[in-house]
DNA sequence: CGGAGAATTGTTAGCGTTCACAGTTGGGTG
DNA sequence: CACCCAACTGTGAACGCTAACAATTCTCCG
């Protein structure tokens, strides 16, 4: 049977409010008494009840992540760091993954009204603005990425910038028919659509015009899509100059696709991609990238969660985080 | 305010244990009164509180898992498909990271025995045996992988005979001189050990004599290390016949650093890695692997951790899940 | 139409913790 | 030496839920 404090409380010869004083160390407890409490602790192999501690104060030190693929290498890193900052401030993360699937996203909600978890961060990629629905009477939410979201506080990177500074940096190279892999139609994601934005700034501000032959779509963001999206659009196109990926995944699957090909990069071709996952570095050729610091990412998004548990009123806060463009192999002359 | 069964009994007219009845359906409830009190629970947008029922069922329905680093493939890859799977039973899986501190093994084990998770799947790395005691006051455990560990329940690949088939596979391309990538020196973890037995359990078999010259140490399983180690390795040794490495990860960055060398792979090296990670199919060349289910290493997972939440007793379980050699464009002729 | 038995619902209590408040001790003062 | 103020410790209740048991209602048959 497991050991509780009224146990600790009787052998240590306090009462189980001493016990807990002494565990949460707000009440001042005497030297002496602290130390018989502790080692009775010790003798009793003492560890409180998550469960009954969570109940009596409405916390219960789990936060909640949730990602569409823990699979992924951007959500795995970003899993990651959030992890790691999260454990670092005494806090355990649940993770969810909510798939493409809008259904997870309710479920989820759900799960965090359900007083287990204390916060929440999401990364939403098909609802961007549908089930977030930032009500009293659910616990603090924080967004990260593109979102249009106007209500919860969110962490993001700025993809239209990073998406021109990209694109401007292809052309420094000389290349003239930048195409863009990632693009979608219908309803796409907010990043799809932000990222295509910088893109087409950077081309105007270089009076190059615009050329949707350039755009290739690819709903899923993911190696296999964005190879099988390549190959098509190879078979009835020519190879542009440069090719910019909206995530390093796709980009990884483009280099497979092109060195298959027997297309060079960069000679023939420079690729470029975005999210600077580790594996980028040891992509052949390496992968040029816009680069951001996943921790910071972590960090802002644990503190404006934070942030909000311990003010729940006050407006939408934004974290920005700061971007560069990594120049590698794979876009080098 | 938040509703709780009290305020669903009063608004619906029944007893609070009624509309626990209700939620929990095991004792029945007639369809009128039900139908009263499920509308009652969504007029009052009633969630229930999961630490108050935590802590009267002394389950919380939140497993464990820990990893040594989520943001490496294999660890997301596992831990994916172990969400999506004890999603799929109605767990929620708290996520923790051990690195290779054993410090966070203690924590973790601790965290384990305060009620607040059910059970705990472990991907142990460095200590083999050390910290997991699976005493009677712990949940459930079942741990991943390669490990000596005789206490706790485990699924595993074997490694030893996957690692003799490769190598043989490699043979079977006219490879004679077949190093591997990962061995480690002085107290090395069990995967590297079964793996290196296996490989040379294979050149017993073919009459090749062991080298000791081809065995690359890497402690460390990553892109990183394993750069690391080839590089510096080629700078005194000529260039074997082929190489395998212990994981894809590792192989991801041998041939990362091949590439750079101007060393052509497969017609100067064979590479191979182990895990066949989703990026090994996008490597520059696809990557030939040790393949196996991580979808069925999280269900056996999860299957042995409910076994034995329902029955404490009994030996250890062990369930092996197999393996198979996929031959991609890095070793094919 | 009465009553046995099944079906359904209510009552009580307690899971382990901590909060509000009450009680106790100690040491310093006048 | 009585008294008072801190500083510390104890008491009782409650967080929201559900198990065990008790009580009630309904159904059906003799």
């Amino acid at each position: 049977m497991r050991a509780t404090v009224k146990d600790v409380a009787r052998r240590a010869g306090v009462s189980p409010k001493t016990v807990s004083n002494v565990m949460n160390g707000v009440v001042p407890v005497s030297g002496s008494t602290r130390l018989r409490v502790e080692q009775a602790m010790v003798e009793l192999d003492y560890v409180p009840n998550l469960s009954a501690r969570g109940l009596r104060n409405g916390r219960s030190g789990v936060i909640a992540l949730a990602l569409p693929d823990l699979a992924t290498p951007y959500s795995a890193e970003i899993a990651h760091n959030v992890v790691e900052v999260a454990h670092e401030q005494g806090w355990s993360v649940q993770i969810e993954e909510t798939g493409s699937d809008p259904q997870r996203e309710y479920e989820l909600m759900s799960r965090a009204r359900s007083n287990l978890v204390d916060g929440l961060i999401l990364n939403p990629v098909v609802l961007d603005e549908s089930a977030v629905k930032v009500g009293v009477s659910l616990p603090p939410v924080v967004l990260l990425g593109e979102v249009s979201q106007k209500l919860a506080d969110r962490v993001w990177v700025d993809s239209v910038a990073a998406a021109r500074d990209m694109t401007l940096a292809l052309a420094r190279t000389g290349r003239r028919r930048i195409a863009v892999l990632g693009t979608a139609e219908g309803r796409s994601s907010a990043a799809a659509i932000l990222r295509t934005r910088g893109y087409q700034a950077a081309l105007d501000e270089l009076g190059i015009d615009r050329d949707d032959s350039l755009l290739i779509p690819c709903e899923k963001w993911t190696p296999q899509t964005a190879a099988a999206a390549l190959t098509s659009y190879l078979d009835s196109h020519p190879v542009p100059d440069a090719l910019f990926c909206f995530t390093d995944s796709m980009a990884i699957g483009a280099l497979s696709v092109l060195w298959k090909r027997g297309i060079s990069v960069p000679a023939d071709v420079a690729v470029a991609g975005f999210d600077d996952i580790a594996d980028g570095q040891y992509a052949v050729p390496s992968l040029t990238t816009v680069s951001f610091d996943k921790r910071q990412i972590a960090s802002e998004a644990l503190r404006l969660l934070t942030e909000r548990m311990a003010d729940r009123a006050g407006g939408q806060r934004v974290a920005t985080v700061d971007y560069r463009i990594v120049e590698r192999d794979s876009t080098r002359l």
